[in-house]
Parts: C-alpha cells; sequence; structure tokens
DNA sequence: TAGTGGTCTAGACCACGGG
DNA sequence: CCGTGGTCTAGACCACTAG
C-alpha cells in the first residue's frame, strides 16, 4: 500500500472515530511527517487527497481542518465519485428486467464513445425500502466485459469488473436533466405519468482511457437525493 | 505565476488551437520537462491539475492522453466547478427580484453552516435566450461580504467577490434533488404548477473555510443541463 | 526489456496568516 | 516576525505497458 494511501486512511479513521466536526483543527503537516516519518511531499500527498474528496482543507499559514465527517451523506446519491448511483446506501434491491447482446450499442450510446461493437445491454430496476428509486439502463462494451450473466447483473456489475476481470473504473462523465416520466416510466417507478424525475446519462472509464459502460438512469423523485462538491485547483 | 499552472494553461491553450479530441496522445513527461526545463514533479503536478479537471488522462506505462476539449460543454451546468449557476454561458441576464439586509438567515440556511449573524439576502432570475433559467435565492453572510448593492447584485457577485473584495472562493457542496413547481415558482418560469424541475441547495466556503454564501435554486428543465465528472484518487 | 508514468525523499525557498 | 502550508528541484527507485 502507498504511503500516502496509508495516512489518507489513517486520518479518515481518526475522523469518524472521533466524530470530528467541520472546523475542527487536525496536526500540522510537519507533526505528521515526525509522527509517520514520511517526507513533507508525501504528507501533502495525503491530505490533497483528502482535500479532493471533501474530507479536509488546507489553510496556508494557519492549518489543516476537518471540512466533513465522511459518512454524513449516506442519503445521498454522490455524483462526483465513480459510483453508478448508489453511494453508502447498501439496503438497494436489483430487479433485473433484461440481459441481452447486441450486435451495436444505441446511437446515443456510440455517440457518448461507446465502441460500436457487440455489447450487453442491462436493464435493471434499483429498489430500496421505501420503493422503487432508479430505473437503469447500461451497455456493456464486450471489448472490455467479454461475460455477463444473470447472476452477476442481479448483483453489482461494478464489483465484478474490479475483483473478476482486474479492471479499475479511472472517471466518468454525467449528463443530467430533468424530464416529466412516461407512462411506462412511471410505472417502474410507482408513480404517475408526467411526474418529473432526473435522467442522468453516465460513461464510465478504465484506466487505460476505454469506455466501457454508457447508461441512462431515471430517478424516483421522491425518494432521491443528489450530492455534489468541487475545490478549486487544489494540488500537489 | 506558479509554474504548473503556466503548464497547464499552456496545455489548455494547445488542446483548444488544435481542436483535439478525446484520445490523443500528448507530449512525454520528460519531453515537457526538457521544452519547459522544469523538474518532474513540477509537471507532473500540472498534468495533474488537468486531470481532475477533466482535461487529460494519464496512463502509467503509456502516456497522457486528451480526455475532453475543454469548451465542449457549453450548454451544461457545470456542478463541479466553483461556479453559482452557469459554467462557459455568458448569454445569460439577470432581473433582481429583492435585495434585503436580515438580522439572521432562515433557519435551512444556518443548518447548511450560514453563520448565524446579519446577511444580506438576494431573490434574482436568471434569463437566456430561450427564457428564464432559474430561480435564484441566496443568503451572503455579513462577515465575509459586508456590503452589497443593488448595482453589484445585478452583475455577478461572485467577481464582487473575487476582486473587489480580493477573496478567493475555495470550495462548495451541492445538494439537489428533483421538485413539483408551486404556482409562484411556475409563474417566474414561465411554467406550469406541477411542472418538473431541479432544485439545487449550494454552499460556498473562502480560502479560510469560512462559509459567506448559501443559496438555493430552482431550474427551468426546459432549457437546463448539468454536468458532472469525477476521476479515481488522482494527485502529486 | 525498454520506456513511461508514479512514489518518495531531503532540502531550499516562497507566500500567507496571526500574534 | 514566526509558524504553517505551497512550490520546486534532482534524483533514486517502483510499477505498469507495450513491443
Amino acid at each position: 500500500m502507498k504511503k500516502y494511501k496509508i495516512l489518507a486512511n489513517e486520518i479518515i479513521e481518526f475522523i469518524i472515530e472521533k466524530n470530528l466536526k467541520r472546523g475542527y483543527k487536525l496536526p500540522k503537516v510537519n507533526e505528521f511527517q515526525q509522527t509517520f516519518g514520511y517526507g513533507k511531499s508525501t504528507v501533502l500527498q495525503a491530505l490533497t487527497l483528502l482535500d479532493q474528496q471533501g474530507i479536509i482543507y488546507k489553510v496556508q499559514g494557519s492549518g489543516v481542518f476537518v471540512r466533513r465527517n465522511p459518512g454524513d451523506l449516506k442519503e445521498y446519491v454522490a455524483l462526483t465519485e465513480n459510483l453508478g448511483f448508489y453511494s453508502n446506501n447498501q439496503n438497494v434491491k436489483t430487479r433485473v428486467l433484461k440481459l441481452e447482446e447486441l450486435r451495436l450499442p444505441p446511437k446515443w450510446a456510440v455517440e457518448k464513445g461507446l465502441p460500436a461493437s457487440p455489447c450487453y445491454s442491462v436493464k435493471r430496476i434499483r429498489i430500496k425500502e421505501d420503493g422503487p428509486f432508479v430505473i437503469e439502463h447500461s451497455y456493456y462494451s464486450q471489448q472490455s466485459v467479454p461475460y455477463l450473466s444473470r447472476e452477476i447483473v442481479e448483483g453489482s456489475i461494478f464489483s465484478y469488473i474490479r475483483q473478476a476481470l482486474g479492471k479499475d473504473i479511472r472517471f466518468s462523465e454525467k449528463y443530467m436533466h430533468v424530464v416529466k416520466l412516461t407512462d411506462e416510466q412511471a410505472e417502474f417507478l410507482q408513480l404517475e405519468e408526467n411526474d418529473p424525475a432526473l435522467e442522468i446519462k453516465e460513461v464510465f472509464s478504465l484506466s487505460d482511457g476505454q469506455i466501457f459502460d454508457v447508461s441512462r438512469l431515471v430517478y424516483n423523485y421522491k425518494n432521491s437525493k443528489f450530492f455534489s462538491q468541487s475545490s478549486d485547483e487544489i494540488l500537489s
């Protein structure tokens, strides 16, 4: 494990365990250096990672402070993470509506960058305790995901890709707009036709930049909330 | 100007000027080092910045590639930037509905972290060529923004804070959900009651972590699209 | 196995904040 | 002014990719 990740994890643990809140002042950079015996750049690397994740913020000339206790956002879909649709919420059941192979993905998926070659088409509904949560229609390029079964698709496809195929999801883009539900969508989500919904088109890429998944998601407005964050040009 | 920012800007210029597309292979790290006479870490810092902004991606053992031509997203509201509501779209007019001082912000704003002290309340409508775009209801803490006038509020408040007050917006959080419009909102947006809308609560902080602005935005679903992106734990 | 990006260090110097 | 975080370098060594 890389040193900066070890340190980052330690700090996260520390914040969770002590239940620290926004504004709490963390140890200084040189204290972390001494405690762990790391170089300054390595400590800054760890802090930068946490800064990007929204956990802390650094103030030049002053110190390092807690921004958010991770785990305070359980109910939210985190748009700024490389996840399909659920953040920390694990009480989600999956109902598979369709799994088939296609010679070619639909045009809109190819326009978003999915290779124009054979793919899997997966249609699922995700259900929380309080009802249907999201309709998900995904296309997986067989170039990157050569095999999918009903069983895999009933669980987490991303976990399968990571663990069984040993591939890492590296980055994603999400395009959103608000729509009125069609009759069919409303039925799946147990809502009324013309009820509001958020539609998200997602594009996921592997470490080599290859696009392997393009999806269209339609969320139930009654039980879905979303979260996004940004930091100004932070690094080192 | 910092070296890594100079390099980052040069690369962006290069991509725009040559109109490069996703997958284009950029010069190697050591070529940038030699061309600019920079150290390796500095070059990596610049590339990391661009990676975080979604402009490029680095593939270990292979090279550096273009991910997106900046400026390909003009029509989208970029949720992953520290902007109020418009990304690159500059054809936006502002209609000020209200500007007043309050002893205390409303409860929900204080819960989001706005100091429980005097503030400005600003209500505005943003209008694009094709009609009303968003209703914006903002609260600015007088601790950070001691003075606002009608004139300032008719322009860009963020520009004013940056330029006149010399303060930097450092990070933000955005909480979203989909709603049905009330009668009043519908009238402002020239839509119908119960039409869909995206409501976003935004929290903005300065470089010292101080929260200075909490806002509630309600977007017109007919002319608003949103964009978000993420990268897996990138740094150095 | 050569080439390319990633991690890490030690240390010099810079820039900002607060007393 | 001192302390704290930020930038930058040179260079060693690691890890992954591709031919």
